[in-house]
DNA sequence: GCTAAACCCTATAGTTAGTATAAAGTCAAT
DNA sequence: ATTGACTTTATACTAACTATAGGGTTTAGC
């Protein structure tokens, strides 16, 4: 299998592939004659594992952490599910900003019914009102 | 006004502010005689409009738009709602898209109940499964 | 007046997880 | 033989900062 069929089988592109390999997270592939990278079921299923733990928000340094503790069979597997708890911690703090971040930008969006020229924008003014920015800046 | 000062007023920091004067989105300060940046209430402003657009999550490419059409009067502005259902709808897919990923941990996480070694770990031993990959990968 | 802390300046590199580009080599089909 | 689709490497770019290095300035205390 070469780079561009793993990659499709994975459902990403080959650059990424080479991208995960200079990161750690593949090891090297062997190469044909021609330098070519040649991968087996194996590959696919540690590159399967990375892009579902990205499809899940980890980072690739928690997916390097997490691949150290699959290949070492006898480590405790606590950090597995601490490393889910914090993702799923962090999901729901994500979720409750983006409630407030809708309550502000509807808010905000209701300042121009009828839009007109800039020099009378409500949502421009309301946007350059210094009294808005201790409720605002908390969430950048 | 220095630039600490000016940084404490809008919360944030000294570098951060010179960084949006490199990107053009502040202008050049006027210099004391020492080559310190010196700034007065219309650049707070300005900063404070670029602070709380931040705060909502526009990017500084947008906010530099929106700046263009504040800074001429007779420009429609019906950019800048544009600007803000653009981020309202982003927010709300965001949203959705964490309630699926919350389920997803949520189910994931439910593989370990009682934490042993890795060798038996459910969870990693889902994360490897191909399966999964069609349904994940959707969010990448 | 001296010194140290706290501030300011510039330039450069690093962060995340890739994406884009360039310049070149290889393989299969026509 | 040549076209097209693949592969290789290296480098630069993205967003919005943050960190670091190496220097100059101002201010407060003694």
């Amino acid at each position: 299998m070469k780079i561009g069929d793993l990659a499709k089988a994975a459902g990403c592109q080959p650059v990424t592939i080479r991208f995960y390999e200079r990161k750690g997270l593949l090891g090297n592939a062997t190469r044909t004659e021609s330098n070519y990278r040649v991968y087996g079921l194996q590959a696919l299923e540690r590159l399967a594992f990375i892009r579902n733990c990205r499809a899940l928000g980890l980072t690739l340094r928690e997916i390097a952490r997490l691949i150290a503790i699959q290949d070492d069979a006898g480590t405790p597997c606590h950090e597995v599910n601490d490393c889910l708890d914090k993702h799923l911690a962090d999901a729901r703090l994500q979720m409750q900003k983006l409630k407030l971040l809708e309550k502000d930008l509807t808010r905000l969006r209701n300042r121009c019914l009828n839009p007109g020229m800039s020099a009378e924008c409500g949502v421009l003014s309301e946007l350059t009102a210094k009294s808005q920015m201790v409720a605002l800046r908390t969430r950048i």
